[in-house]
DNA sequence: GCCCAAGTGCGGTAAAATCCGCACTTTGTT
DNA sequence: AACAAAGTGCGGATTTTACCGCACTTGGGC
């Protein structure tokens, strides 16, 4: 019974380097190997990045487009999914699944202090969704 | 400043497994060796449970108290602390510092639909939130 | 066409993480 | 009091991670 053929985008289990990385990746959305390298915490050698994508991309998680004479990588699963997914579990892990629990941490001003123009504007978002809950199809 | 004195709770680099256990522990509260190795995604036998949990208290980031025969554990940070910081972390990986993103992230019905009683709830912590922007202070 | 600079692939090494078994201790029962 | 069940504390072996250097390739300027 085989179960190494392919399971990487269901089981995508980094390690806490693979992860950094692909918060890079995901904060600017794409970048290559030298930008990846400027943006990591404890800055290891060029090599070591480059190893890094390469076992990402192996791992099937990122992906590299060819950009003239350098390798330009980017996540494979789109932002909104990942950004989706990881809501979803911050919100299973820390917040019993209650997405009001998450706003009233978001509200709390000790350490995530919104400015008025910011609560308006979320405001204004639940109208839109109170007004039309299904409009806008996903395709 | 200090910086290097005490940082167990400031440089909390966690493996992946160590992470899946704090996550059970976050979502429990506390919980035995024995609770963690059933909520473990792939588990281990009951002693690579006990091994983890010796080094995350090592890191600090758990303790135990001894209740009857078994030890329960628990993290040392409390589950207010840990959420805000996983919020944090989460708004500056995935949507660029912006609450409302995520809160739009929120709404979208997608994979994460809210109920009518959910959205008016959040709407009412909004309008409590703009009443008192500094009420109820955090000691 | 030739040379220089920049970039890539590979393979090997040290360190960390993960796992497990075993001997000893503690608690509840008969 | 002795037994059985359940729990704990190592120590160490195996698998992953993380890292780096070096030889080869690619692209552009002269």
């Amino acid at each position: 019974m085989r179960k190494t053929t392919q399971m990487a985008a269901n089981e995508t289990e980094l390690s806490r380097r693979e992860r950094q990385v692909m918060d890079v990746l995901y904060q600017r959305n794409r970048a290559t190997a030298q930008e990846v390298l400027e943006a990591l915490p404890d800055r290891p050698q060029y090599s070591a990045v480059r190893s890094l994508l390469a076992v990402l991309e192996e791992k099937g998680v990122v992906k590299h487009t060819r950009e003239s004479r350098k390798y330009v990588y980017e996540p494979t699963v789109s932002p909104v999914r990942a950004r989706k997914g990881a809501l979803k579990r911050l919100l299973a892990t820390f917040f019993d699944g209650s997405p009001e629990q998450l706003v009233q941490s978001l509200l709390d001003p000790v350490d995530g202090p919104l400015s008025a123009a910011e609560v308006a504007r979320v405001r204004q978002l639940l109208d839109e969704h109170d007004a039309s809950p299904q409009t806008g199809g996903t395709p």
